[in-house]
DNA sequence: CGGTTGACCAAGT
DNA sequence: GACTTGGCCAACC
């Protein structure tokens, strides 16, 4: 049996390039509303480059948290790998959010 | 087992 | 648009 993150991991390396998901997205796909428990996952990640934390952004199309994965408090990195995705950015907030999302299916 | 914390969410002010 | 409040669930002490 997994661990609660080990599963948020897993649902998030079904995330394909150039899509994003949401933490609700992610616990809701898991059967549960631990919406914040995603987010404290995300933020252990030991699966760094293989998880890409950085595909997950809040429900608003914003970018969330995200500490540039144990390198610096800039989201504006987080913003920038994810417009080398092809994912547009309006400010702080994906612009195409709709276009992006990543349901899980 | 109770209390605190958290990369959250939704609604209200 | 920014801040506050209440609520949700898992992890940690």
């Amino acid at each position: 049996m997994k661990s609660f993150n080990e599963r948020a991991y897993d649902l998030l390396r079904e995330v394909p390039k150039g899509k994003v998901t949401t933490y609700k997205e992610i616990a809701n796909a898991l059967g549960t509303s631990a919406y914040r428990a995603i987010g404290s996952a995300m933020k252990k990640n030991p699966y760094a480059p293989s998880v890409p934390c950085h595909r997950v952004v809040s429900s608003d199309g914003g970018i969330g948290g995200f500490n540039g994965c144990k390198e610096g408090k800039d989201i504006t990195r987080k913003i920038n790998m994810l417009m080398e995705e092809g994912i547009e950015f309006n400010g702080n907030k994906i612009k195409n959010f709709n276009d992006v999302i990543y349901r899980f299916i």
